[in-house]
RNA sequence: GGGCUCUUAGCUCAGUUGGUUCAGAGCACCUGCCUUACAAGCAGGGGGUCGUUGGUUCGAAUCCAACAGGGCCCA
């Protein structure tokens, strides 16, 4: 059979993607077996891979596909969420583009627009997830919209409601005037803004004096409906009772005083907007103040904006500061920094607005989902570290403003039926409503067209926060047979930064809903960043083409690149790089598995060296294993891949395949080749979850195999106790054979002469070693000497003296000065160690173990410099 | 402004309850090799006062304090 030399990903990566999911491997039915399960973290609907996604969704193929191998039934729910204001922003924008202003639709049409956009690109970052090797059962795909799972959204929001969790406020909210939807808090970032803060002289009533405010909005000024001292603030006593007349309205105002002023800030003297600014709410509430709201929901001025009705806020700023100066109240200007919040979905500047909003209180619900994590340590996060993020967040929990003035989403389920606020009824469905409404308004004559459902829609987190629960159906039918064997599912990945919008809600969703945690383990992992160190973003264009990527270096080689600096919790600087030397290494198992196939097997005797190779190596993949088990559960993956990546390439390549190799155009015996087979399909299991493509493509054609012996299922390495004296016998051997290679690079002795070795044995090493170090640094004589020869180079290891006999080539000077070097630097180490053992309140104070090792450590040093001496005196 | 966190080799990071020859890994770099699996490779090599300053201790990269400089969360 001709192989190439180079692995080439794209040949195979599709033939075994479809080769797995025709036999169903990644499929999963309840059965007896100890279930492993993971949700996605479901993406936008109409979102694309980014780097992002590639390692989250990497990591947890990594954690399902070592769970499948270990036996357990695996099950990775896959998915995609509705992600109301993106997708209906790409919606409108579409249509707009078309010529099709949204306020021309129906809400129906409208709809029928977004679920058309929903089929045509619904499915693409699902199918990317397939490039990339993600092993879904894709049989559960699961959309928030999806009936059923929207069936529970509304079940949930009607069951909180009765429970009086839910509630409808008028509160000050965070608007975005782009999207003409509410935010919730979390969905708001701060941004420092340079901005200026800005003088204006306000004229008093029935003086010629003027007062003056500092403002960083001014434009607000058309919403004024107070001016508000610090009541002790001395130098305003005397505007106590006047009233004052706004700039360009010539509205007058009265002058308050309220404590909340600060006496320091600007002028000491503050504009109240209590219809723009929450804190000018709080003190118009208390003041009994009229609210001026000056804003369209487009942020746009509205009649209260006078001459400058129509024109956008910040505009209006420029404009209004003109006229200002241009009349004589701008007093003066100063640059100021300020925090602005912005839209998390379209970047625009929130503007707090006044409005009818649901509510979810979370006090409630906030307590068990904190004691899970802090308390009882039910739910951990890894890294633990994010637990003072969470405690902090839960403990200053304010309540979820879960409505959204948009048209894609779950529409909220209350129905109005008066002119009241508070009439309205909600129910499952509007037949249910309906009979409610007869109830609560005491009008038996009431008929569906009388009721007029509320025009918002739920958050998407809404409907995120039950993911969990919601995706086996638990929501609806608590005790089905998934939702039993599934829930609390196993690990969760995802990102820091929807630690609040999602984590956290799901567990007090999972709590509240189940009274038991979604899952054992939060996984978060670190943001992509790119070299500079910037977030991976559209908008910047610094986001490298995932698919691309796959493209050019292999599913493999990509995974394998994310994986390599990907601590847990540790922000990843992304690099190219990492791929090729993903890729490399792909190319690296692919070629060692071209040399073990292409040798020619026979019977015959297996020498002695490939055998004891073999023995070492079977300790040596102990060891590794172990250290691997131990990663795992520490979630240290990228630690388990590079501990997995020096196993293959240095202990296996670099030194196995070398030892056993027979000398060229020879043969290979039976028993090692079967041996190194073995090896190898050893090594292909722990690589598996890395890279599944390259891992089951050797694996198949190592021999051919039936579909329930595919690599995907194959059983996972058990561990088994291995002889640490071989790891030992092996080190001292490699250090040999090393310190062999050294000297013929520096005196430029070709690997193809062969050496004599001369060996002053203090360390009493076993002979057996020297099988290897024959084969390996080509060493055709090995003797043992009593006393150091002449005319010889040497090196040392531990106690042990070696030399290398070589005519002429020797400088005694050089070899001199080396040996007198070592001698200076063990002499140093010895005195350091001996004067730790002659401080008696070490040898009192410090555990005997440590003690014991340090005289061990004297002992060996005292040999060595013993060595040393010697074989100074003989040269000198 | 409040809280959290980090600073170790040129880069990205390990370093567990203070104690092995503990100052590490990968990459990058330097030198020599087209050796019949692999130049996407092989062999060898150099490189750090562990941010600074104090303290605790027989012993500090590790614990404590202050300072300098990053980052994150919240307001």
């Amino acid at each position: 059979m001709e192989i190439p030399s180079k692995y080439d990903p794209k040949r195979v990566e599709q033939h075994w993607y479809t080769y797995w999911m025709q036999h169903r491997f990644f499929h999963s039915t309840p059965d007896g077996r100890e279930p492993y399960t993971i949700v996605i973290p479901p993406p936008n609907v109409t979102g694309v891979l980014h780097m992002g996604h590639m390692l989250n969704n990497t990591l947890q193929d990594v954690l399902i596909r070592r769970a499948r191998m270990q036996g357990k039934n695996a099950c990775w729910v896959p998915g995609t969420d509705h992600a109301s204001i993106a997708t209906e922003a790409k919606v409108v924008a579409k249509l707009k583009a078309e010529g099709v202003p949204k306020a021309s639709l129906t809400r129906e049409a409208f709809l029928e627009h977004a679920w058309a956009w929903t089929r045509e690109y619904g499915g693409v970052i699902l199918e990317q997830l397939k490039k990339l090797g993600c092993s879904c059962d894709w049989d559960r795909t699961k959309f928030t919209m999806d009936p059923d799972m929207e069936a529970s959204v509304i079940r949930v929001f009607v069951d909180l409601y009765r429970k009086g969790l839910i509630y409808r406020g008028y509160r000050m909210v965070n608007w975005d005037p782009e999207a003409r939807t509410t935010l919730s808090d979390e969905e708001v970032i701060y941004e420092e803004r340079q901005g200026f803060l800005y003088y204006i002289g306000y004229p008093i009533v029935g003086s010629d004096d003027r007062v003056i405010i500092a403002t960083t909005r001014p434009e607000t000024l058309l919403g004024d409906v107070a001016v508000c001292v610090h009541p002790g603030d001395e130098r305003f006593t005397h505007l106590h009772g006047k009233r004052v007349r706004v700039p360009i309205c010539d509205r007058e105002v009265p002058v308050i005083a309220d404590p909340y002023v600060s006496m320091e800030f600007g002028t000491g003297c503050l504009k109240i907007t209590p219809a723009h600014d929450e804190n000018d709410y709080r003190i118009g509430q208390q003041h009994d103040l009229e609210i001026i709201d000056i804003f369209n929901p487009d942020a746009t001025l509205n009649h209260y904006g006078l001459h400058y009705e129509g024109m956008d806020r910040f505009e209006a700023r420029k404009a209004i500061v003109g006229e200002l100066e241009q009349q004589g109240y701008l007093i003066k200007t100063e640059p100021y920094t300020n925090k602005v919040g912005t839209s998390e979905r379209t970047g625009a500047v929130i503007e707090p607005r006044l409005s009818d909003q649901w509510f979810l209180s979370m006090k409630e619900l906030a307590q068990p989902a904190m004691e899970a994590v802090l308390s009882t340590g039910e739910v951990r996060l890894v890294p633990s570290r994010f637990e003072n993020t969470y405690r902090h967040w839960m403990e200053n929990i304010r309540d979820w403003n879960i409505s959204r003035q948009l048209w894609w989403g779950q529409r909220i389920p209350a129905w109005y039926y008066g002119p009241g606020k508070e009439d309205y009824a909600v129910a499952d469905t509007p037949e249910g409503a309906l009979e409610l409404a007869r109830q609560q308004s005491g009008n038996p004559g009431l008929e569906a067209s009388d009721l007029r459902q509320d025009e918002d829609v739920l958050d998407t987190w809404f409907s995120s926060w039950l993911w969990p629960i919601s995706v086996f159906g638990g929501i609806l039918e608590p005790e089905n047979e998934e939702i039993e064997y599934y829930y609390p599912t196993t690990d969760l990945v995802t990102g820091p930064d929807i630690l609040f919008f999602w984590v956290a809600r799901m567990i007090m969703a999972g709590y509240h809903f189940r009274g038991e945690r979604p899952f054992e383990t939060v996984y978060l992992t670190g943001l992509v960043r790119d070299k500079q160190r910037r977030k991976m973003s559209k908008s910047l264009g610094n986001s490298p083409d995932a698919l691309g990527l796959i493209e050019q270096y292999g599913a493999d080689g990509v995974r394998v690149g994310l994986l390599l600096s990907a601590a847990a919790g540790n922000d990843l600087l992304f690099d190219e790089g990492l791929c090729q030397q993903g890729m490399n290494f792909a190319n690296k198992v692919w070629n060692a598995f071209r040399l073990v196939q292409g040798w020619q097997v026979e019977d015959r005797p297996q020498p002695e060296e490939a055998l004891l190779g073999i023995r070492w190596y079977e300790a040596r993949f102990q060891a590794t294993l172990e250290e691997i088990e131990d990663h795992y559960a520490k979630y240290r993956i990228s630690d388990a891949l590079m501990a997995t990546y020096k196993l293959v390439w240095d202990d296996f390549c670099s030194w196995l395949l070398e030892i056993v190799k027979p000398p060229f155009g020879e043969p290979m015996d039976r028993r090692t080749y079967a041996a190194v087979i073995g090896l190898f399909e050893g090594n292909l299991k722990l690589l598996h979850p890395f890279m599944p493509f390259l891992t089951e493509e050797v694996w198949q054609h190592i021999e051919s195999r039936k579909p329930e012996e595919a690599l995907v299922v194959a059983p996972w390495p058990e561990r088994q106790p291995f002889e640490g004296a071989l790891l030992e016998g092996f080190e001292f051997t490699r250090e040999v054979i090393s310190g062999i290679r050294t000297i013929r690079k520096e005196k430029n002795i070709p690997f193809r002469e062969a050496v004599s070795l001369q060996v002053l044995d203090e360390e009493g090493a076993d002979r057996k070693w020297e099988l290897l170090v024959r084969k390996l640094a080509n060493v055709d004589q090995v003797s043992l000497e009593a006393s150091a020869p002449e005319g010889a180079l040497s090196f040392r290891v531990r106690s042990n003296e070696y030399f290398i006999p070589l005519e002429g080539a020797v400088d005694l000077e050089e070899e001199l000065r080396k040996i007198r070097e070592e001698l200076e630097y063990t002499r140093g180490f010895l005195a350091s160690v001996e004067k730790k053992l002659s401080n008696s309140r070490f040898v009192d104070n410090a555990p005997e173990q440590v003690v014991a090792l340090e005289r061990k450590k004297a002992a060996d040093a005292a040999a060595k410099i013993e060595t040393l001496e010697k074989s100074l005196a003989k040269l000198q």
